[in-house]
DNA sequence: CCGATTTGTTCTATAATGTAGAGTAAATCC
DNA sequence: GGATTTACTCTACATTATAGAACAAATCGG
């Protein structure tokens, strides 16, 4: 990592959607909260590669849970937000907002 | 790029501190914006590699100035917003807050 | 006018992040 | 127990992020 620790916008999104579905969100669900709010498709490849990364930092943690009684209803893996991960969101956010502070992100003439 | 122009947060905040400082701003006075609105250091290197992308990407444009007539003045590279790059950064923003929509960033217990 | 100094940009090398999709695993249904 | 469904892992590669040395162009002082 750099000097700080730095978010890109993909980890973001997907903190945040562990900090919305937690303590139950796990891989399919959290995929979907993505795509639906914000619109983007999310390929699964790219979505548990970022969850173990953010796991290795120790923003997020995760939980193996039990098997669901019904068709394809294997074990899951539950993720939630940890105390770095929490503190770490803040920190995006509040640089971007300082950032976006008074900005009007319009096009320069010229 | 992915299926959709997304922004990392060093993009996101160069391509804000461009908007902001337009039409003048230039390496070193967007380095400067950016140190002292986020708090977190800006190496050189990853300032122009950036600025190069967006540039590339046609999100920002740039123009080159005239020496200005002080120690060390030579010519600066002057930067401003694209449309795309006004567009990119809206879209950027509201997915952010799509997903920061009602959420409480507290890790989780268990 | 030339060497020192100052400001600004480019180059080089490497690490971290992002992406897609095939492959594997574990459950239920018939 | 084979087909089907849901979930997760693996592989390979592209893009983005980072640091700092190198290079370039201007003024200043003598």
């Amino acid at each position: 990592m750099s000097e700080r620790d730095s978010l890109g916008e993909f980890e973001h999104l997907v903190l945040l959607a562990v900090a919305r579905l937690q303590p139950e969100g796990y891989g399919t669900t959290l995929r979907r909260e993505i795509e639906a709010r914000t619109g983007r498709s999310v390929s699964v490849g790219a979505l548990y590669a970022t969850l173990d990364r953010l796991e290795r930092k120790g923003w997020v943690s995760a939980e193996a849970g039990e098997p669901t009684p019904e068709r394809g209803g294997r074990a899951k893996r539950h993720y939630q937000l940890a105390a770095a991960g929490s503190r770490v969101l803040a920190e995006s956010r509040a640089r971007l907002e300082a950032m976006w502070e008074g900005v009007d992100a319009r096009p320069g003439r010229a």
